[in-house]
DNA sequence: CTCTTTCTGCTAAAAATTTAGCATATAGCG
DNA sequence: CGCTATATGCTAAATTTTTAGCAGAAAGAG
């Protein structure tokens, strides 16, 4: 599984996974409302079938509906998601994010998200964990 | 332009935004060379079209070559990529983000590197930028 | 100068994505 | 019970994406 695949997604397939990764779990309806250009129910399904034939996706039944989730951990595409854009905008600096990041912030952060960031960044350095 | 709509890009097209963005600047042979499972020449050619067409790249000639670059700027698309990941792994917490990032180093930084991350979010909190 | 290589210009077609509709079943409501 | 709303099963078609090939021009090699 070394080359994931989770960029070969088309357009619509990745705006549905895009919302399971953020629900967790969902049915087509809760899909269908969360899609801002939003197509027909019978659509959706149909993404929703072909994502799970290409095993991104899969489903278990509570009732009469289909809850669909992603197949692949949260943990892990986010790895995968962060990687792709720290290399493709920040030029793999972590420094770089981290100036993003805090530029995005709307409002100042906390004495509380200081502490936390500060522990957070400590803790790298001491650890150094890897993956 | 309330809805940047880098998100509307197919498969290919993104590969080859996303390298212009890595490369700031390329050919056609170059764009070629760095695709992992690349087409033909015609193609990368037939997509570097369709892109500037849609008005996600220009060129400029160079000699004969034409040079294509994204029309989006690499700081404005990588906010709306960040943020996007953010949001979609996140939870739009910043602080898990800075985790992941600490994790995703393969080794331990370096006491120069934080050094200047602690900066960072000193500043962040001091300023507080908006945006 | 002639041949080969490497460009762009243009066109066409294969393949995949994206879409929607009809049929059928089940649950809920009055 | 009978009607409506909401599910899934299955099928078909429109649209977009993705691909490649041929023609012609320009640069470089021998």
């Amino acid at each position: 599984m070394s080359r994931n695949q989770l960029h070969q997604l088309s357009r619509r397939e990745r705006q549905i996974v895009d919302i399971l990764y953020r629900q967790g779990e969902a049915a087509v309806a809760e899909v269908l409302r969360a899609i801002p250009d939003p197509p027909s129910y019978s659509t959706v399904r149909a993404l929703l079938a072909v994502l799970e034939e290409k095993g991104y996706v899969r489903h278990r039944r509570q009732g009469r509906l289909y809850l669909y989730s992603p197949t692949v951990s949260r943990t892990q595409a986010s790895r995968t998601a962060l990687k792709h854009v720290v290399n493709t905008f920040f030029d793999d600096s972590v420094e770089d994010v981290v100036a993003a990041l805090m530029s995005l912030k709307s409002t100042r952060i906390s004495a509380e998200e200081y502490e936390r960031l500060s522990q957070l960044i400590k803790a790298g350095r001491k650890k150094g964990k890897k993956r």
